[in-house]
DNA sequence: TTGAAAGCGCTAACAA
DNA sequence: TTGTTAGCGCTTTCAA
């Protein structure tokens, strides 16, 4: 009777059968000890907590979501354009402390802009079980995941809507902040303004410029005549895009740029052409010490954490088996002056 | 014969039986497939391929690593300070580029400065038979992970080294960094140096805190009369700090700041009183935009993109088995000069 | 309140 | 080259 189990240290890890054996019980007392079940006496319930102490017993999730009803994992696969990036950590931290309270842990990926990444780490994760997927679509579709999604695997993109599915997604409304850095710069009497964005590629990029230019036709504006210089994905190519429109015949008295980077070049150019307080800058994403430039810079920020905190709304109602109608969820930007958005022009 | 396995479509996630059955072989067959095993002819290849994708079918590696021998699950641990932490992103960043070559995926959670948090994640990590971990220590011991560690689970400590376990670690110089900072300083003229740092309990900053007073002790200052502000760990206290030093009848002509936070208290408070192009800075720690500042901020530089590196390849080669005894791994700091580290003493 | 037996999806060991 | 059987650590089911 009591070596029905192996009672012997191990040097492996610990098992329920070798804590069934140290406490003298059932493999499934220590079941119901170990996941708070109902059903075990107080002595009994006792006995067992010591000798899993004694012998150091963890769980072994894995195993055990094989037989449960349900199968999960308690855990989700999160894919960013990278984890390096401020605006993604901060998505992140913010799923990440409303998932913990669920006890769900994440698998975090970098995409770096590449589709075939998008698809790989997709299938990493499933391979891993996970009980739900927050993706920042990067492929030209994501069709890709429509079978994981049938099988009612929860979902929810963010940053861009899929593409070729029907799912959930969180988002900034690009477009009604772009029009609002327009009229904030039109209503300090700006007439010629430039747009200077990330690649079209980039849906939000594309969504950014359509929401400024159309602000400006709808003051008026010539939107034809407004310079708009795209595909700038890092610093210097902004910097350069900026030099060049500074220098032109007509320059701009005010630049709307889509994205960090961008303004990063924007307000190198300014700086080093002199210009910093004589053009005006409003930037789409808020930044760190952005305040403390000078002038301070004015932004359009985005709300990482509210992002990160609706999705994973979003993915533990999903999880919980919520059926609605996939619906994509808007998180509204904000205009914050600092300065660089308040100057007339010369 | 053909009825052995379940053929109907179903509605749940499909299995090695259902391959099986749609091919028309064993499943011992799917297996060597899926994991690229030889002994398969090519055309029975084919068959198990084509039915595994008709079927969307992907392996289950939970299910896989509780038989295989070895028994891992290609997914490691890592804690950080917060995943919204730009420093710990780029530590996350390489270290998952690092392991990504072997498929290992990696699970991230935040400490928030919590001690209990640490071992709860620690936990967390174990249930889901993680095959390394990679962790910033911040409780007062880190004992509590012997057992795990006794039973050759790999593990890299970073950042900080750990207390109470003899464990791989990975860490910046962070004395001689300071002492460089106090170097350069005093090579610009200074003799009247203050010293802003983060909370004492706090490892690295007390290393940051001795490498500069020693080596103001080296070169013949009287150490005990070096202001020294320590606790801080916002913004804003730095900032008071700062101001409270730059108000009193002996104001420092240089301040060494031990953090990022410290610093830009620091630029803050010296922004405040006009005094950016008077007194000297030196932070510890880069930070975006240092280079765009009035002046430049000088930096002791750490690389997390190496201390990220450096912690992967010793968690691989753990895991690969080898068993040299655990040592402390450097990562040297570099000392980028901007500006604000330059002010000779008014 | 307790536990024995079956089986989750897969791989190891071995047989054909 | 292929397949069968056992069993990884756990939960489910059901009986005691």
């Amino acid at each position: 009777m009591s070596n029905r189990y192996q009672t012997e240290a191990t040097l492996g890890r610990p098992t329920m059968r070798h804590v069934a054996a140290l406490a003298g019980v059932g493999i499934k007392t220590v079941s119901r000890v170990m996941n708070d079940e109902p059903g075990v006496s107080e002595s009994t319930r006792l006995r067992v907590l010591e000798a899993s102490q004694q012998l150091n017993y963890q769980l072994d999730m894995a195993a055990g979501s094989l037989r449960r009803t349900g199968r999960q994992t308690l855990s989700i696969g999160l894919l960013l354009p990278s984890v390096s990036n401020p605006f993604s950590g901060e998505i992140h931290r913010a799923l990440e402390d409303s998932l913990a309270e669920r006890g769900i842990a994440v698998f975090a990926a970098s995409l770096d802009d590449d589709p075939q990444r998008e698809k790989a780490l997709v299938a990493a994760f499933l391979g891993r079980r996970v009980d739900g997927l927050v993706l920042t679509p990067i492929a030209k579709s994501q069709a890709y995941v429509i079978p994981e999604h049938s099988r009612d695997l929860p979902m929810v993109f963010i940053d861009r809507e899929p593409v070729g599915i029907d799912a959930d997604a969180v988002v900034t409304d690009n477009a009604v902040g772009a029009a609002t850095a327009a009229s904030h710069l039109l209503a300090h009497g700006h007439r010629k303004l430039a747009y200077l964005g990330d690649r079209t590629e980039i849906q939000t990029a594309r969504e950014r410029r359509q929401g400024f230019i159309e602000e400006l036709g709808r003051a008026g504006l010539a939107t034809s005549a407004v310079p708009v210089r795209e595909g700038l994905h890092d610093e210097e190519s902004a910097r350069l895009a900026a030099r060049e429109l500074l220098a032109s015949d007509d320059p701009p008295t005010a630049i709307f740029s889509s994205q960090n980077l961008v303004t990063f070049g924007v307000m190198r150019a300014l700086k080093e052409l002199g210009a910093s307080k004589r053009v005006a800058l409003v930037g789409f994403d808020d930044f760190t010490l952005a305040d403390m430039m000078e002038p301070g810079i004015t932004v359009i920020a985005q709300h990482p954490e509210r992002i990160g905190k609706l999705a994973a709304e979003r993915l533990v109602a999903r999880i919980d088996g919520d059926r609605i109608a996939p619906a994509t969820y808007i998180v509204p930007s904000e205009l914050i002056v600092r300065g660089s958005g308040e100057i007339p022009p010369s």
